[in-house]
DNA sequence: TGACCGCCCATAAAATACCATGCTATCCCA
DNA sequence: TGGGATAGCATGGTATTTTATGGGCGGTCA
């Protein structure tokens, strides 16, 4: 599967909501974002923090392919398709890469005026720009340690 | 994969920023930057330093590999995503091989005319020359140290 | 009727591609 | 060995395209 760095989320970036509720997805999401076949993105609210959890359609299909693979008469499985799948929305982009999130979405990401895209790879969020500062400022605290395990895979050359 | 030592960043460069915000990427590192692939460096603000971890397509995609590896569900690898994911910029280069520093990037490293780069093999950063020497001169210390343990001497690259 | 939705077009600013120049180090051949 | 041609590179300026954002208009459903 053709699958590079190209085709990842990278970076943050603040839009604005206009007075109908459009708000433009980033020019690089948007290549990131496999449009052409489906021009919508998908977003579901997070069960832990005030924001959405978004991508486009190989995103949602990865998402679901993994708890098909689980057994079908698990909890975890109908569970997990109901918090998933039920609450998905599927929001479609105008010629412009604009998408209009529907009314709870916007709700339960608290955002108002202006929203903020968090690439995270794979996928990325939406925040409130104000809510995102602050989580953002704690989770350093702990990607500091993290990364100390991750760092540079080689030991790397001297400055002369 | 091939993977010879002409893939790697090695020295330290000093150019240009022009008004435009314009950096011109130093003609070796280019060459072991895989810009057939993705004509883009990566750059993240370091969150020890006022400098810019930078690296090509796979410095980034080898990071986000070993986040991919950790617990779907670990805070730590929500943190890492997010301190790494979102803080990093896609700067792509020019016919010329110049980047154009987002202004948050070069805010970060506190650049003002002029920029270093600093090769660290696998990847390389991006200081304020005057930071740089400073730090530098107190790394020395550091690594004479840690030289001792390495016995096989490596010969380094050359300051220009 | 009125809120809403999908579609179209307009625009200003910013990002980016394109072209030009001067310098330096290198190579080649007399 | 020297000197002229050459190629690569940092750097400067200009033109073209994207992109975010704004608004208008007709249709649809309550």
């Amino acid at each position: 599967m053709r699958r590079g760095a190209e085709t990842l989320f990278f970076g943050s970036y603040v839009n604005k909501i206009d007075a109908k509720g459009r708000l433009a997805t980033p020019a690089l999401f948007r290549r990131a974002l496999d449009l052409e076949r489906v021009n919508a993105i998908y977003c579901i609210p997070s069960t832990e923090e005030p924001c959405l959890e978004c991508g486009g359609v190989d995103y949602i299909e990865t998402l679901m392919a993994s708890i098909a693979e689980l057994d079908p008469f698990s909890p975890e499985r109908r569970s997990l398709e109901r918090t998933i799948a039920a609450r998905t929305s599927v929001v479609s982009l105008d010629k412009e890469g604009r998408a209009v999130l529907p009314q709870a979405l916007r709700d339960h990401a608290r955002l108002d005026g202006e929203a903020l895209f968090a690439g995270l790879g794979r996928s990325f969020q939406i925040w409130n720009p104000a809510a995102f500062d602050k989580t953002a400022e704690e989770e350093a605290k702990i990607a500091g340690a993290a990364k100390l395990s991750l760092r540079n895979p080689t030991p790397n050359g001297a400055v002369s």
